[in-house]
DNA sequence: ACGCCGGTTGATAACGTTCCCTGATTCGCC
DNA sequence: GGCGAATCAGGGAACGTTATCAACCGGCGT
């Protein structure tokens, strides 16, 4: 900035004004500097800029998820920075891996970065952190799962009342015995969908069945091999419900090739559901919405809203496409 | 920081020398600086920090893709961001929707936020800008595709080649009419693709016909229609080469539910494309290995390695499913 | 008694910008 | 012709840190 200025024959602040566009400079005196940038290829340091500026705001916010490779997180990011985007704000990603300790470490990161806001889907630990941050006043948004006890906007889909519904089309199916097929029960999103199907089987007069309950399948192979090993039992369940799409995948896969007479929900949708052999029935949700909805939210409080937190549930579709709607032999 | 030295008795480069662990404090004052931190909640401004420091270094690389919703940037962007965490270093995203302009934008934003290096996916367009910011020491490395014309370190694939030994395995099965269902022509990766489709033929001593060439489909349901059309030609073809997963997807969905006797390769493979009714057979890339090694070949520069630009070809596996070994009537 | 040394601590200037205020020039207007 | 207002430009301080150097202290050898 210096160079410009002297290379323009102007003092510093005059360089500074024609770089934010501040009107109060001649036309004359701009064309100049202007000229001395182009020529320099000068660019201003916006860090520096952050600093100094009256708004103390860095145009940046943090998004922590819990695996940016996930489909699901992807889109949830991707909506996330096309709302940023349309308002200059630029974002740093992290994921966790559901690890307190990185949620943690990155969370300080970010803050230490004077971010200006944190989009948050929570690990299943406590959020001690969280809670100073925003006690300080940044502003936080829980995306696809609250953080317990923190009072932070929250943006989550009805875990519990789909799965309850998804459940009971099974057992309008007649079918009794349902397994369940779980990831970490620790994850918030799990233990309500677990609830949910727990409060179907009940609200039908039938006692869960914890032979037929597998929870922390962390992967498709996991699922696929809890899935063979239920159905290898001696009175094997005659429906499945599938608490995630990568469950809900290797469900199939643990069915074997030519699929038996067994019903499948599984909570997702996911590319190819509609053109399996048997298509899969499924509780679908948007994580567009989610993620569009909590940058929404965060930047509401970003802008100086001042409320009590908000909480949003998002409604999620049933979609009927056949192996949900199979009777039991 | 200066509330933390006035409650600890201490100046402020005392402080600082405590919050960044420098030796030289005494335990004792060490002890009731971390104190007074501790009671105050400061955290460092790391902005300030950098932009004070002797090394001019941000700790933070930009990454810039088409698309994070995409499954396949989405995890090359985990594949950067673990790398980044590894050292300690955040990331900044952003996507392009393969808008020039939009790159422009961005890589200007990330450059005045003083990042250290960036890894972009290039755009279809020229690419002054980046050119300029390398010249004034900008560390830049394209991943999945080149920027023309741009000395940077590249890490791709060996699309031509992968799609050549596609092809020539349809012309193995006898196929001569062989379709290509190609995404937009101006992308780097799929005029590579085509190529090699052509390159193919012309070995085989086919001649390609336009007639059984579609280009820019963008969208799944693009790809279907085309595949229809093609379809209810006269002359129909008898085999389909797809130039990505969307399209594959697509050209299933075009194909109808029972597959007729069309033989069907795709570029990268995709989930569940071992479970459809007729599994695919495809060209397959890892996008994690592509963003690792971006990743790494970005740190190296940054750590200072100078030499010319190096140019990383990972190799594809063709997996051979069913799809692609059907021969024709 | 003197200089010197290692271990601590502090004062000051700088990083690259913007805020605030002051000064200079021009203009319109009574 | 004088005066306030408007327009334009610059000087200095400040944002929150760290680099550099100087200062202090007790103890050591000579």
């Amino acid at each position: 900035m210096k160079d410009v200025a002297q290379a323009a024959g102007v003092s510093l602040m005059t360089v500074s004004r024609v770089v934010n566009g501040d009107r109060g400079v001649s036309a004359q005196t701009t064309a100049r500097v202007a000229q001395a940038v182009a020529r320099l290829g000068y660019q201003r340091n916006d860090n520096a800029s952050h600093l100094r500026r009256k708004a103390q705001t860095t145009r940046t916010i943090g998004l922590v998820v819990d695996d940016l490779a996930n489909p699901f997180y992807a889109t949830l990011a991707r909506a996330v920075e096309d709302e940023a985007y349309r308002r200059g704000y630029l974002v740093l990603v992290s994921s966790t891996n559901d690890d307190p300790r990185r949620e943690r470490e990155v969370v300080l990161a970010f803050s230490a970065r004077q971010v200006d806001g944190l989009i948050v889907v929570p690990t299943a630990g406590t959020h001690s952190l969280l809670k100073a941050q925003m006690a300080q006043g940044m502003p936080v948004v829980c995306a696809d799962r609250p953080a317990r006890g923190l009072g932070a906007d929250t943006v989550t889909v009805d875990n519990r009342d789909a799965t309850r519904r998804a459940v009971i089309h099974l057992l309008d199916h007649r079918h009794r015995r349902i397994a369940y097929l779980g990831d970490q029960r620790e994850i918030w999103t799990l233990r309500e969908r677990f609830a949910g199907y727990q409060e179907a089987l009940r609200g039908h007069g039938v006692e869960p069945d914890p032979g037929l309950v597998r929870h922390g399948l962390r992967s498709r192979d996991e699922a696929a091999q809890a899935v063979a090993e239920l159905m290898r039992q001696p009175d094997p369940p005659t429906a499945l419900f599938s608490s995630n799409d990568l469950i809900t995948i290797g469900a199939i896969d643990g069915l074997g090739a030519p699929l038996p007479g067994v019903a499948l929900v599984g909570f997702d949708d996911f590319p190819l559901a509609d053109r399996l052999p048997r298509p899969v029935t499924v509780v679908s949700q948007d994580p567009a919405t989610i993620g569009g909805t909590a940058a929404q939210l965060l930047f509401s409080r970003i802008d100086g809203y001042r409320a009590p937190p908000r909480s949003v549930v998002l409604m999620t579709r049933f979609i009927v496409r056949g192996s949900g709607e199979i009777a039991p032999p």
